[in-house]
DNA sequence: TAGATTGTTAATCGATTAACAATC
DNA sequence: TAGATTGTTAATCGATTAACAATC
């Protein structure tokens, strides 16, 4: 039984990866962890053991493989697991979310988008259709059939003010998952795992630190 | 000499004021730690160590008055200072950024956006400019003039294999600050802060875990 | 008063950093 | 060989949680 990655663990790990991208992208094919240390001015020890969870290693005096890194990374953190979304909130930032390009390139799917205003219903989003929110556990359980993969990520991206409201919409569903890009802590029950993506939050320590 | 607020205690604390926020809306005037720690599911004494670092107390008895509270938060983390920022990348999340009206609530307001792209240039996004990446010196000396306040901070929206060649563009211009959400992890002298939004790895963290 | 709640100190827990033997 | 680098253990540091006296 591979043991669990801790969180901090993984979000290094995911910088590390976009490092190894670039080492793709410029045919380098070795890198130390005092490298990837340096780039992101931590402690090479910290990088080794990150590295180690991946159970992969790398080879004294030359440093990790790049590739190879890269795949265990993959691997670990399961970028080539599909996982499939619906959007709350077809404004600015959902339809961004909808068209951003990386998410795909991490296995995430948006399957569609949800919204109330009735001028954006049936528009589409980067091919994914606009359904009013009504419509939730209608498609919920379509989708499930379609993919024979059950939707579980929600991704909210509507105004602070509607969030808590939105999140109790999502009960209906079949979502586990709600990734909240409001300004809004959300009240749900305890098997709903919300992630405060908390913009602010971040910018502030940010620019404060 | 106030000390400084770590960055736990930050993102934490944006959460409590998105919580009081909700308290002003439904006319609720008092909150107690327990009933915020509740809301997060975190420990309570640890909200209570946070408010401590706000220069405000509570009550015995009764816990915190919430517009005080929301008060305190704001004076502490500089709710209320006019941050100036640029966005490099006008595409589907650079434009959604310039029209998020979250920022402007928290003070972050956007002065212009940046592109490559002929057919953006001179266009509008929420009353912004789009202007050429080449002509960042200039606008970022004009704007000096114009606010009498330099413009420090960089929402970088490239796509990721373009964002170290824009972090090296910002060398010429009054950054401080690069907010990157681009999947890269950038190389930048040391006067540059960067805070990795890894909006990838924030989303690894709460599927895994 | 009895019960609830703060503010803060002490105890625990987890994460980061230092150190170093093993290896090529 | 000498120098560089890994993998891992031990030491340090910081953050979270528990506990409780003070207070209303």
């Amino acid at each position: 039984m591979v043991k669990a990655i801790p969180g901090k663990a993984v979000k290094r790990l995911t910088l590390y990866h976009y490092i190894l991208s670039d080492c793709t992208r410029q045919n380098v094919e070795h890198i130390s962890s005092q490298q990837i240390a340096g780039l992101l001015q931590i402690d090479d020890s910290q990088v080794r053991k990150d590295i180690a969870l991946c159970q992969t290693s790398g080879r004294t005096n030359v440093g990790y493989k790049a590739a190879e890194l890269k795949k265990a990374i993959e691997q670990a953190l399961g970028f080539k697991e599909k996982k499939s979304a619906f959007i709350i909130g077809a404004g600015n930032l959902g339809r961004a979310l909808a068209r951003h390009t990386d998410f795909q390139d991490y296995g995430l799917d948006i399957v569609a988008l949800f919204d109330t205003d009735p001028a954006k219903i049936d528009t589409l989003v980067n091919g994914r259709k606009v359904f009013h929110i009504s419509e939730l556990f209608h498609i919920s359980t379509r989708e499930n059939l379609v993919n024979k993969q059950k939707v579980e990520i929600a991704i909210l991206t509507v105004p602070g003010a509607a969030a808590q409201k939105s999140a109790e919409l999502l009960l209906q569903s079949q979502i586990k998952y709600i990734w909240n890009f409001t300004p809004a802590v959300l009240s749900v029950p305890d098997n709903i795992r919300v992630y405060n993506e908390n913009l602010m939050g971040n910018f502030l320590d940010f620019t404060k630190n």
